[in-house]
RNA sequence: UCCCCUGUAGUUCAGUUGGUAGAACGGCGGACUGUUAAUCCGUAUGUCACUGGUUCGAGUCCAGUCUGGGGAGCCA
């Protein structure tokens, strides 16, 4: 007997005629008089379920086909048939049905119910990758994440797996998660009466990883083109529809690349990753399309085919401050743009996704490359309508005695980062690179608003289920 | 962390000026049917988030707590 994925049968790949085995979980059953029920069979690899035409002449009919409801697990056996009825080009002629497990009681099934809220499948998040939805953000999220590698490599990148435990506090990007063996009942203190790191385990302070730029930056400084793409870790206290404590990050790090090469990469990366989609996740789009959001289609397909909206940080002041539009925020050249800020000018202004460069000094990290006229530096941010900042990235100062003087000018030790200079000292290149949230991605691909449902089990304040 | 909203059946929700709790879907039983989230008939289903208060009487009013959502800040 042949194991078949359902997309597989859907796809042609088994001769009409041929007997397969398909396995997977019951969506619904219909029954006919004419002496015959319909199953619905999911299992993931594609958006629609198999129906399955099972004639009651089985010996198991009465005794369990009949009482398979949604959820029950089963092993389901036939010819590849074409499909007289509508909806579907291929149908199982069922001749053997095998039940795996049955829903102990149907009535309380969670995920029984035609309609859930998506609040209430976040509850049940072991239970939720059964739904369409979840089903089909996990293909797109799945699809997309090839895509992104499969770029990168064509591109000739390296994937550097950049450490998720760092002992280093100077990454500055936000709030870090302590790492610890110390007995937290019992706390070892030293002779000044403070915590003794050195009695634990990595005998330093330690922390989970914001970011792996500054690793990837030392790879980029050797390998040329290197990209990490993992999961990242932030404690700040963020209740949004947009941030998560542990979410997934892609940072392509580019040595003798400028801001204009990241920002020309950011573009090919996403153009990249949305045609995958649009190619081969068709199924799912469709249902995002149906059910979550109208434009997820057109939103791609015109994405791919225009050019980025590119301003400067300063032109996007202007037209902020031009535009006739209320803000909570005033807006004055020196600002950090606000959500509303951002909101109108990728939502209203441009209606697209945008790029602001060249931000203010003042507002941005110690790392980002000083430009000409002294006050701003080489950054950019690409907003996304409906997510708002969907990746951040910079030219890396490449300059030792620039970089030194930014330091100073932070109050940052120059100690501390000493590996990070040495890149300075040795060979020093131009090198640019850029962050893009993986989740904001997949949100703003699916339609799917809130990030804790394009997550498998998201991690937020006061939130760390399953 | 701040502001606003919310919590009632398995689920999605309604519930009037405070007076013994409702619908739809799902479940179960039946009818009908190559059905398509089928249709039709019948049927069961509740610690009204929790704690306290006001009241003869609270799902409804008040206070506190918790939960979920939206927005803001921070960011990706």
């Amino acid at each position: 007997m042949i194991i078949a994925s359902i997309a597989s049968v859907f796809k042609g790949e088994h001769s009409v005629g041929s007997t397969v085995s398909v396995r997977g979980w019951v969506r619904t059953r219909r029954d006919s008089k004419a002496g015959i029920s319909f199953l619905a069979v999911y299992d993931g690899s594609c958006f629609d379920p198999i129906q399955g035409v099972v004639p009651n002449s089985l010996n198991n009919y009465q005794d369990e086909v009949l009482r398979l409801t949604a959820g029950c697990s089963v092993i389901m056996s036939g010819e590849v048939v074409e499909s007289p009825g509508k909806g579907q080009k291929f149908e199982l002629q069922v001749t053997g049905v095998e039940v795996v497990g049955l829903v102990d009681d149907p009535d309380s099934y969670p995920m029984a119910a035609k309609r859930h809220s998506i609040e209430h499948l976040r509850e049940l998040a072991h239970l939720r990758p059964r739904t369409n939805i979840i089903g089909a953000v996990m293909r797109v999220r799945n699809c997309l994440s090839q895509a992104i590698h499969r770029f990168y490599h064509e591109q000739g990148f390296l994937w550097a797996s950049t450490p998720l435990i760092t002992a280093s506090d100077c990454e500055g990007a936000g709030e870090m998660f302590r790492v610890s063996t110390l007995d937290m009942q019992n706390i070892p203190l030293t002779d000044k009466g403070e915590v003794d790191y050195d009695k634990d385990f990595f005998g330093k302070e330690s922390f989970l990883t914001v970011s792996g730029q500054l690793n990837a930056e030392t790879y980029a400084c050797a390998l040329s083109k290197v990209y990490t793409f993992g999961p990242t870790f932030r404690a700040e206290n963020s209740n949004t529809s947009r941030h998560l404590a542990e979410f997934w990050m892609v940072e392509p790090e580019v040595a003798f690349a400028d801001l204009n090469d990241i920002a020309t990469l950011a573009e090919d990366m996403l153009k990249y990753a949305f045609k995958a989609v649009l190619a081969e996740r068709r199924d799912d789009l469709e249902f995002f399309a149906q059910r979550v959001e109208k434009k997820v289609i057109e939103r791609l397909e015109s994405f791919v085919e225009s050019d980025f909206i590119q301003v400067d940080y300063t032109e996007a002041v202007e037209i902020l401050k031009n535009c006739n539009k209320k803000f909570e925020f005033a807006v004055e050249w020196g600002i950090d743009l606000h959500s509303e800020h951002e909101r109108y000018l990728a939502e209203e202004h441009f209606n697209a996704p945008v790029v602001v460069k060249n931000y203010p000094k003042d507002i941005k990290a110690f790392y980002m490359r000083m430009n000409e006229d002294g006050k701003t530096v080489a950054a950019m941010d690409v907003l996304a309508p409906g997510i708002g900042e969907i990746i951040g990235g910079a030219q890396r100062e490449e300059r030792l005695d620039v970089l030194d003087a930014r330091l100073e000018e932070m109050n940052l030790d120059k100690e501390d980062y000493w590996w990070y200079r040495d890149l300075r000292r040795y060979g020093t290149v131009p090198h640019s690179g850029f962050g893009l949230g993986f989740e904001r991605l997949v949100s703003y691909v699916t339609g799917v608003s809130n990030i804790r449902d394009v997550i498998p089990f998201p991690r937020a304040p006061r939130s760390a289920n399953f």
